[in-house]
DNA sequence: ACGACTTTGTGCCTGTGTTCACAAGTGGCT
DNA sequence: AGCCACTTGTGAACACAGGCACAAAGTCGT
């Protein structure tokens, strides 16, 4: 069987898009969006007709260009050869591609430390990631407002978050929790999320986990610190 | 050239090991340190004989057994056919592999919801790595004790850092700060840094870069959620 | 002491991602 | 109008990671 588009429908142009490709998509996507493409302009009338070629975004997303190329090129989007892409058309269809051309709301499951850092982060609504539900077991933390959110019972997940029309979990509880209030988002509809949580979660298949593990981040660093040889240079000459 | 090895020394049987088999080295030191192995021992008797197989491992840490013998082959461990892997001398590898059976302080920067929050998780100094440092720019914040640590001003980052043997930086500031923090992290003798902050770090070749993107990682979610057909199953039919 | 069973270590193959290099298409200039 | 410089899109080679399957090696039972 061919790995290729979902069972049901058969996908009209859906090139099955490589997890590292996305990956990077979000990248181009982020400096797009972000400084607003005044370059092409010679004589600085910012007009609408600003484009923008391989090679200068490959370089500010720090990417090969032919890799950037053949990115897009999952788009099915058309840059103009000779020219380069047109900002606003490739926005458009990167924001379409990524699904962030609308709104995903987010549940954020233990408000903790991290977890109210998390809420109160402007990145998130910004790129149309609004928390809308806060959820906690903790009775104390229950009926409080986080960041203008008030916090909700992990044991009424199910109602709340199809309220909200979440789809999207975030999971910040000590790890002893982790598996538990995955199975509840998962029961209350939830088919992403986003573990900041230690060790690995068992769910179901079609659940897409993503993990933000700090400490195991930290470990490669400290692996590639041990291999640059022992001493470190300008460190231990003290 | 070939891409062993470093430039300095031949390298005893080091075999240039690969990033993913890295990460996942970093998951079994975390499982098998985390449940001591009580596994083997028929009886009950935990005595210090106590081993574990590669299906058993591979099970705990969720991969494949063949992935795991490979894995554990890059560090030269021998385990006994027959038998599995001697826990103790397995944990002993991978920790001298990793680097983490000696301390890597930590300096951390941007002390503001999301850098307390991680100064105060306590899962960095169980690990290996204690914060030793914070760093901020703010002077309301500098001079101020953030999770038993003093806050030290950026601008001091080299003395402070090489007083602490900081080996490694994590980056907690906003977008606009994070290169500048990163540089001074350089110039503080820092070679390893993990970035909070969204967007591209441009350094030296030699220092080691790890990204913790927030907002990536939920868009890389949005573009799996909106794959899945556009309905959700259970949400839309409220 | 020998044979059967168990489990590691690894060679090979497959699939995926990255890079190179070039043909094709477009706009601008003369 | 025709040519030239430029840039995309992609085919093909390459490198790398993953997984199977089997031989080597060691233990346990008889």
């Amino acid at each position: 069987m061919s790995p290729n588009a979902a069972p049901g429908r058969p996908g009209p142009a859906l090139r099955a898009i490589p997890e590292a490709t996305v990956a990077r998509l979000a990248g181009y996507l982020r400096v797009l969006s972000g400084s607003d493409a005044a370059s092409a302009s010679p004589a600085g009338a910012t007009g609408p007709e600003s484009t923008i070629s391989s090679e200068e975004l490959a370089a500010l997303a720090g990417v090969n260009p032919a890799k950037l190329r053949k990115d897009l090129s999952y788009l099915g989007s058309h840059g103009t050869r000779g020219v380069g892409y047109d900002v606003a058309t490739l926005l458009d269809a990167l924001e379409r591609t990524l699904g962030a051309h609308e709104i995903n709301p987010v549940a954020l499951v233990g408000v903790g430390h991290l977890g109210s850092a998390l809420a109160g982060y402007a990145g998130f609504p910004l790129r149309g990631f609004p928390i809308r539900v806060l959820l906690d077991a903790d009775p104390a933390k229950i009926g409080s407002t986080v960041a203008g959110v008030s916090v909700s019972d992990i044991a009424d997940a199910g109602p709340v978050c199809r309220a909200a029309g979440v789809t999207i979990g975030v999971i910040a509880t000590p790890e002893a929790a982790a598996q538990l209030v995955a199975d509840a988002l998962v029961a209350a509809g939830v088919r992403s999320i986003l573990n900041f949580a230690p060790g690995r979660l068992v769910l179901a298949d079609d659940v897409e986990v993503r993990r933000m593990d700090l400490a195991l981040e930290l470990q490669m660093l400290a692996f590639h610190e041990s291999r640059r040889g022992g001493p470190p240079a300008h460190l231990e000459a003290l």
